[in-house]
RNA sequence: GGACCCGUAGCUCAGUUGGUUAGAGCGCUUCCUUGACAUGGAAGAGGUCACAAGUUCAAGUCUUGUCGGGUCCACCA
């Protein structure tokens, strides 16, 4: 019946089939009693992000273990959905207002959330198409946005109960502020990146003796006009005696105490610190400790402000040139020498942050990262691979505290509300009347909350929390979570404190960190380096199947793409179609559903069901352990080479046999449930081809390892073994003597064995099939010759006369010279044997092992040596 | 300054708890368009497992050090 096309028309089959599954909602999953649940739940990409090569990784991993476990009986549920990105998506709609010349604050909060949620539902579907593009079997109708209403809920209830329990708290702290996006930033989304820079000397002068001076080194020059002290270490002889002076600051002339503290370092710069209370963190915990002022000289743009004098105005890095120039002038500039340091840059637009000193709202983190981190001590959840455990402890053993308000509009804002009295209200609704002092005027706090403290809530947020639900029931906790290195800290890890905080159990059991996309060359894929392949080219040009499987073929530690690596899974998934259009066109109807593999005398076919259960159940174990690239790896082994390669070789001209028909269709069908997880569009539609559309393959059944185990044969597979072996040996043969395709040579076999001599004569029809040798002619010994080939495999002697073709001397060289590598081999191990400490001391079966070896070579000595005087 | 990872064929990487003569894909060489597939088939070349020392009967695999590459964390101004 089969007319499918010599070419795997995947653009066709993959728009066909993503329609058929999201149309039909087949991957929609609900609570079943008597049924496992399995969930994952997608890390939310951001509603402003575009489908990236780490995006498309990190779903085909996910939907690889989803349809996997589906398809093994579990009730899956893959929840989707996409993160608010509050800057992110502030910073496209703010662009898109400065091409009208506005800004925010023109057209007002209430207008630009207009704006906002217009481009949210206008553009914010775009990642979401793209992910089903690639096949992720998501449980589409459940999908989330974190600033849904009942996701809004949550967010606000967790803020709520985490401030009624003193675990929120307002103050006023020196934070990362990003002068470009105009907001707070926590620690984690200050990118600190090593940046070339310089050391400023500069001398400050004593007020009591002008010409006499001490002199601070730093980085950042500009700041000195908030300078109230300069600090040294109390241990530090230079500046014993000092300590009563004062300072004159210079260009402002302000008064300085000199103090002494714990914190400078004597052996850097000069030992001696400029103190800036207000634009450092170290200089604020100063500040504090000595009681010094706090002077904050920049505006929230990045600008100074007026307490810089006559540099108000100057943004600061125009500024610190003015500064620097200023002190050249005034002779008090000592020297500047180069140095690289570690500068904070913001995540989201790579401006550099200043720290800034401002009211902000913090988590307090240590109760929260308590059982988080007892969680991965002990086990409860896993890391996979195991060295990202120490990436997580060390960051929980060491966390401070979050700083969660943002000063942006698009977000959840903070339930807190003002009225006069000191003691602000948390409130879900706006409150009328103020328990404390009776006032009946609030305002709401301006701020909005970091956009990770409503993702940190998404495996639970996602089922409905903080309402008691079916749903929430039966998925959660999760059991797998996928995702990058980069976001463990953002992510991973406060969802396991929420987790522990709100549920009082771990979100998930196994986290699963996948490496880096990179380009060929090593470097990060990224738009602004240009390097970056756009998964949806990849898939038009090559198809998503042959996307997913090139990504996880090439996923060791991180991934090294360029371009032409996807044809490998292309080629592969054009395999897989060919083999079958060979199948399906030579299998009768009534024999292409057979539901187990048919008793059979045919060696390959005993054989190639017992590889594909050992295919198999080496799958199922990589796959359980997390090891795709491995799974793939066996999955496209046994496809191509033990199927395709020897199987259906052996077989095609032999389908006019019931069995075989039936053989090779029923490994065709359990390889396509095998190989479906990773590669659905493919598989499903050829599934479809064969059972004619009974159900879709993604809802089929695994094939089971455990219970079809019996029909693995290790006898057929030892024979067919030295079957392909043998046909190897006499290509060999054929290829060094060029001969011709088309021409068949005459081969003598020979054997001692009857096991040897059934084989061949059983097999009789494949060997003239693969290796074109006229007939088979098994001897009891090997015929003398003269001009011939001849070797042996395994206990098989063979000879091929070849007269005229031969140079005999140079054969017999080279059998010696397998003879003598044999023999080095036999001595090896003899001295092994020989010696008392291995015997002793090496286990059992090391040792029999040895011996087979040995016993092994010395036979294989013996047959060559037998062939070489059938050489003359 | 701390922590982690990597160095195996020309390239990209496998190599599970130490155990024969170390594997795959791509690339390369030679041959082949016989109706599943040239996005294919057959045969082949190519590695003193970065280096050094140590542990062991036995090291690509374990330990230490050196060199080279990468990543993350950190308030040295």
């Amino acid at each position: 019946m089969s007319e499918l096309p010599p070419r795997f028309n995947f653009t066709e089959v993959e728009a066909k089939w993503g329609k058929t599954w999201e149309d039909n909602q087949i991957f929609h999953a609900t609570p079943k009693p008597g049924k496992k649940p399995y969930s994952i739940v997608i890390p939310p990409p951001n509603v402003t992000g575009i489908l990236h090569m780490g995006h498309a990784l990190n779903n085909t991993l996910q939907d690889i273990m989803i349809r996997y476990k589906r398809m093994n009986g579990f009730e899956t549920c893959w929840m989707a959905g996409t993160d608010h990105a509050g800057i992110a998506t502030q910073n496209v709609v703010e662009k898109q207002l400065a091409k009208e010349g506005k800004t925010r604050y023109d057209i007002g909060r209430d207008e630009m959330l207009k704006r906002l949620w217009s481009w949210k539902e206008q553009y914010g579907g775009t990642i979401i198409n793209q992910l089903k593009k690639i096949g992720s079997s998501c449980d589409w109708p459940r999908t989330r946005f974190t600033m849904d209403d009942g996701y809004s809920d949550a967010v606000q209830e967790v803020f709520i109960r985490l401030y009624e329990k003193d675990l929120i708290y307002r103050g006023k702290r020196i934070i990362n502020w990003c002068p470009r996006c105009q907001t707070a930033l926590s620690d984690e989304e200050a990118e600190h990146k090593e940046t070339q820079g310089n050391l400023y000397y500069i001398k400050y002068p004593f007020k009591d003796d002008l010409n006499k001076f001490i002199t601070v080194a730093t980085t950042r020059p500009e700041t000195m006009l908030g300078d109230v002290a300069v600090a040294v270490n109390p241990n530090d002889e230079r500046y014993k005696g000092t300590l009563d002076k004062k300072l004159i600051l210079p260009i402002l002339n302000r008064e300085l105490r000199i103090i002494k503290d714990e914190l400078i370092d004597p052996a850097f710069g000069t030992g001696a610190v400029k103190v800036t209370p207000a634009h450092d963190p170290n200089d604020f915990v100063m500040g504090t400790r000595h009681k010094l002022d706090f002077i904050n000289i920049m505006n929230p743009d990045g600008t100074l402000n007026e307490e810089a004098g006559r540099f108000a105005k100057m943004d600061r890095f125009k500024a610190r040139a003015a500064v620097i120039e200023e002190l050249k002038n005034l002779e008090l500039l000592e020297k500047i020498e180069p140095h690289t340091h570690a500068v904070g840059h913001c995540y989201r637009c790579n401006t550099v942050v200043e720290p800034y000193l401002s009211w902000q709202w913090f988590v307090k983190m240590k109760p929260l990262a308590e059982p988080a981190l007892k969680a991965v001590v002990d086990g409860t959840i896993k890391f996979h691979p195991d060295r990202w455990t120490k990436v997580y402890t060390n960051w929980m053993e060491n966390i401070q505290d979050w700083c969660i308000s943002r000063q942006i509009w698009w977000g959840h804002r903070i339930p807190i509300w003002y009225c006069d009295c000191p003691k602000p209200i948390a409130s879900r609704t706006a409150p009328t009347k103020c328990p404390n002092c009776g006032g009946t005027k609030f305002t709401q706090d301006e701020d909005v909350l970091d956009t990770w403290f409503s993702s940190w809530l998404w495996p639970f947020a996602t089922f409905g929390w903080p309402k008691d639900n079916a749903d929430l029931k039966f998925f959660y906790p999760t059991n797998s979570l996928f995702t990058a290195s980069e976001i463990i800290f953002f992510w991973v890890s406060r969802m396991v404190m929420a987790g522990y905080e709100f549920m009082g159990e771990a979100p998930f059991k196994d986290v699963y960190i996948h490496g880096t996309v990179r380009d060929a060359k090593g470097r990060k894929m990224s738009k602004s380096l240009g390097n970056a392949l756009d998964p949806l080219e990849i898939i038009n040009e090559y198809g998503a199947d042959a996307l997913r499987f090139s990504l996880i073929m090439n996923s060791g530690q991180d991934l090294f793409i360029s371009k032409e690596k996807f044809e490998g899974g292309r080629n592969f998934a054009n395999k897989i179609w060919n083999a079958s259009r060979l199948v399906l066109l030579n299998t009768k109807p009534e024999n292409k559903n057979i539901p187990q593999p048919p008793v059979t005398n045919d060696l390959a076919s005993q054989w190639i069901v017992s590889e594909f259960y050992l295919t198999l159940a080496k799958v199922m174990n990589a796959i359980d352990d997390y090891r795709f690239s491995e799974a793939e790896n066996a999955i496209y082994d046994f496809f191509w080479k033990n199927y395709c390669d020897w199987y259906l070789e052996i077989s095609k001209n032999k389908f006019s046999d019931e069995k075989i028909q039936q053989t090779a269709c029923f490994i065709l069908k359990e390889s396509l449930r095998m190989m479906h997880p990773f590669m659905p569009f493919v598989t499903e539609e050829l599934w479809q081809n064969i059972t004619e559309g009974e159900k879709p393959l993604s809802l089929e059944n695994w094939p089971s390892a455990k219970t079809n185990i019996k029909f693995v044969n290790p006898d057929a597979v030892k024979q067919m073994e030295t079957l392909i072996n043998l046909v190897s040996a006499i290509r060999n043969v054929r290829s060094q003597f060029n001969i011709k395709p088309q021409e068949s040579i005459e081969c003598h076999f020979s054997a001692n064995d009857t096991q040897s001599k059934n084989l061949l004569n059983s097999n009789a029809e494949a060997l003239q099939a693969l290796v074109k040798i006229k007939d088979v002619q098994v001897h009891d010994s090997l015929p003398a010759m003269k001009d011939a080939v001849a070797g042996v495999v395994d206990s098989i002697k063979f000879i091929v006369p070849l007269s005229g073709l031969v140079d005999l001397a140079k054969e017999k060289e080279k059998m010696r010279q397998e003879i003598t590598l044999a023999e080095k081999s036999i001595a090896g191990i003899s001295q092994r044997l020989s010696n008392e400490a291995f015997t002793s001391k090496a286990p059992a079966e090391i040792i029999e092992k040895e011996q087979a070896t040995l016993t092994q070579r010395q036979q294989r000595i013996k047959e060559l040596e037998e062939v070489l005087e059938n050489l003359n």
